[in-house]
RNA sequence: GCCCGGGUAGCUCAGUCGGCAGAGCAGCUCACUCGUAAUGAGCAGGUCAGGGGUUCGAGUCCCCUCCCGGGCUCCA
């Protein structure tokens, strides 16, 4: 009988040379593709775009298509219905409805290699994809360049027809499990001037279970939302009053950003960075001068006038660094020299892209600025990344890797300084033991630049830490040192920021650890709940005696049963739950639950005054 | 900014066809004194986001504004 639950591995398509085929030209020899790998499911959730772009079709005559691909984990169509229709949730479960149908139904998709002129025939009235006809005819596309004067059409059923790359699933059962999960705008082309279509969004699985499983994984990252541990654990809210992206931080979340802020000075003070501290608002001129205003000004907040002057809330600080460099004469002998500054700075993220801390208006860089020689470039790039994994390492995140963007296209700077800088990068990158991959061109126009993304423990990857060599700034605040042989030279700089940003380090934390951060950046990590009044007296002892070690502690007395005490302080995430009763009242002991919710019971006082202690320091750095 | 959804007690939400404003949790009072995730009873709590309109009558229907959430790189 087990056989029977587990059914064979399904064939969806076909791999020649690298480049997946339809399963119908497949000959021997081919690598075969199957439904639950990654690439059987792109082609499975591709070909389940097209079931869900019949199906509007069907329920909708007239609809305009746009494009449908598959995504990292699931698909989408973009649409624009007849009459400028705008789709309700209870549109979206009818497409469903009909899409599982066309599933059921078994339809065959059926591949048709055309000439341009016959697919412009066949498709006269659906005018995104005549524009697209229209740009492979031009050669617009380089992949369709190749392809010559043929295009390929899927015919999937008797009644519908769309102009598609391929490859699909044989027929339309090999769809296991489908479900629609959103609708929402988007533009054509991405072009916010361009039409506005309507994106039907869902996912696709070989099986029900399989879908299934992705939806609790969802449905658990939903679990940790941090917004949610924000409001559960008091940490911080988003005031109306203020604005989007703007927190307030209440007691035990603002004492949580010191202990994370104090760390951070505490690392970058051994590390040889000096502070600096540099004010939020600054004339215009700074920003012209540093070129911001010419290519940042969007993502600005507008000016202020003040005595016929604009001033501006900074968005970075790097042009106030550049200034504390300029103060004075520098030797080479000065040199690396690193500015360190935890600063707030405020961006004008467009109000669709904020998300509780993870993205914010005002936000809070752990920033520096290393002005050094080109003979330090590598070594101080090798030091940076050291850091970084020091640092995260305090927090028990050692799952990371790096990636190095190199120049792009449009870019400032001498092709010398650009191969300089990125050989440094791919050296310190090298000697740092990361794994990371090149992104070729994907750097900024001014730097090539290292960003690290880390793994949480639900396997996200988050955006963290960034590190740029820039070619431009030094010299248009003309930054020099004299060198050892009494010239005047330019040095290199290089900006980096570890956290990235307090506030959305804090954010991934919360979700890494389900809310249960590290003892020691809670204010009180410590609860002691005494079972019945006879407990409280030595509940209060258990206290003064963590007080003495300097331990945060609470007594929460028997006023309401254990249960809800004990739900309570788990909900709120006390990270260390002491229970106490009589029996530890005769024995000098307490009942412990630990940060990953292991319990003992019967610790004697000290035995547990010492593993929470232990728990409470601040991480050495060293 | 744009598309979709939402805004009702401190929080989470229900409110049917337009006809007296509801529940659970939290808070307060009282009783219960409990060994690892919700003891019971009572009390109090509202400009139904704001403005305008339709109507005998609007939380509910229409319009405008504000705020919140999701989505808007993926290119046949």
């Amino acid at each position: 009988m087990q056989g029977q639950d587990r059914p064979r591995r399904l064939v969806v398509a076909a791999r020649r040379g690298g480049e997946l085929i339809d399963l119908a030209i497949a000959q021997p020899g081919d690598e075969l593709v199957v439904a639950d790998s990654p690439e059987g499911r792109r082609v499975l959730r591709h070909s389940a775009a097209h079931v869900v772009a019949k199906a509007i079709t069907r329920l909708w005559p007239g609809t305009q298509l746009g494009v449908g691909p598959a995504t990292e984990d699931g698909f989408f169509y973009d649409v624009a219905l007849p009459g400028g229709l705008r789709l309700s949730d209870e549109d979206l479960a009818r497409i469903e409805e009909e899409a599982k149908q066309i599933v059921q139904a078994d339809e065959p998709f059926e591949r048709l290699d055309v000439s341009l002129s016959e697919a412009r025939e066949l498709l006269r009235d659906q005018v995104f994809k005549r524009e697209i006809l229209d740009r492979i005819a031009r050669g617009e596309d380089e992949l369709d360049a190749a392809a010559g004067a043929t295009v390929s059409l899927y015919r999937t059923g008797g009644d519908f027809v769309d102009l598609c790359r391929g490859p699909h699933v044989p027929r339309t059962s090999s769809i296991g499990a489908l479900r629609l999960l959103r609708v929402s705008g988007a533009y054509w082309r991405g072009d916010e001037h361009g039409p506005q279509l309507q994106r039907v969004a869902g996912t696709a699985f070989e099986t029900e279970s399989a879908l299934e499983a992705w939806l609790s994984q969802l449905a658990e990252a939903e679990r940790r939302d941090h917004r949610r541990r924000g409001v559960e654990q008091r940490l911080f809210f988003f005031p109306g009053e203020i604005g989007g992206g703007l927190p307030v931080f209440e007691p035990d979340g603002a004492w949580i950003r010191y202990r994370l802020e104090d760390f951070s000075r505490r690392l970058h003070f051994s590390a040889g960075y000096l502070p600096v501290w540099t004010p939020h608002v600054t004339r215009g001129a700074l920003f012209e001068l540093s070129g911001h205003l010419g290519w940042y000004r969007e993502s600005m907040y507008p000016p202020m006038e003040l005595d016929g002057q604009e001033y501006f809330l900074k968005p970075m600080s790097c042009p106030m660094h550049l200034l504390a460099y300029r103060q004075h004469p520098r030797s080479y002998r000065e040199l690396p020299l690193r500015l360190f500054e935890l600063a707030t700075v405020y961006r004008y993220e467009r109000s669709g892209t904020l998300h509780g801390l993870a993205r914010v208006r005002a936000l809070t860089q752990d920033d520096a600025h290393i002005f050094c020689r080109p003979d330090q470039l590598a070594d101080e790039l090798a030091g940076v990344l050291d850091l970084v994994q020091r640092l995260f390492g305090a927090f028990g995140l050692e799952d990371f890797d790096a990636e190095l963007s190199t120049r792009p296209a449009k870019s400032v700077g001498s092709d010398e300084d650009w191969e300089f800088a990125t050989t440094a990068a791919r050296d310190a990158l090298e000697r740092s033991g990361l794994t990371y991959r090149v992104a070729p061109g994907e750097g900024a126009f001014y730097a090539p630049k290292i960003d690290l993304h880390l793994r949480d423990a639900i396997g996200r990857r988050w955006q963290v830490s960034t590190v740029q060599v820039d070619l431009q700034l030094p010299q248009r605040f003309e930054l020099t040192y004299q060198s050892a042989s009494n010239r005047l030279e330019r040095p290199f700089m290089v900006h980096r920021a570890l956290y990235g940003s307090v506030e959305r380090f804090l954010a991934i934390l919360l979700e890494h650890f389900d809310g249960v951060l590290p003892p020691w950046m809670v204010r009180t990590p410590v609860r002691v709940l005494p079972v019945a009044h006879d407990a409280t007296p030595w509940a209060q002892g258990v206290v003064a005696a963590l007080e003495r070690r300097g331990v945060g502690a609470a007594v929460v007395p028997p006023d309401e049963t254990l249960g809800v005490r004990l739900r309570r302080a788990r909900s709120e995430r006390v990270p260390f739950i002491i229970v106490v009763g009589g029996r530890d009242v005769e024995a000098g002991t307490v009942g412990l639950t630990r940060p990953d919710r292991t319990q003992v019971r019967d610790v004697p006082l000290d035995a547990m005054l010492e593993e929470v202690v232990a728990a409470v320091a601040m991480p050495e750095v060293g």
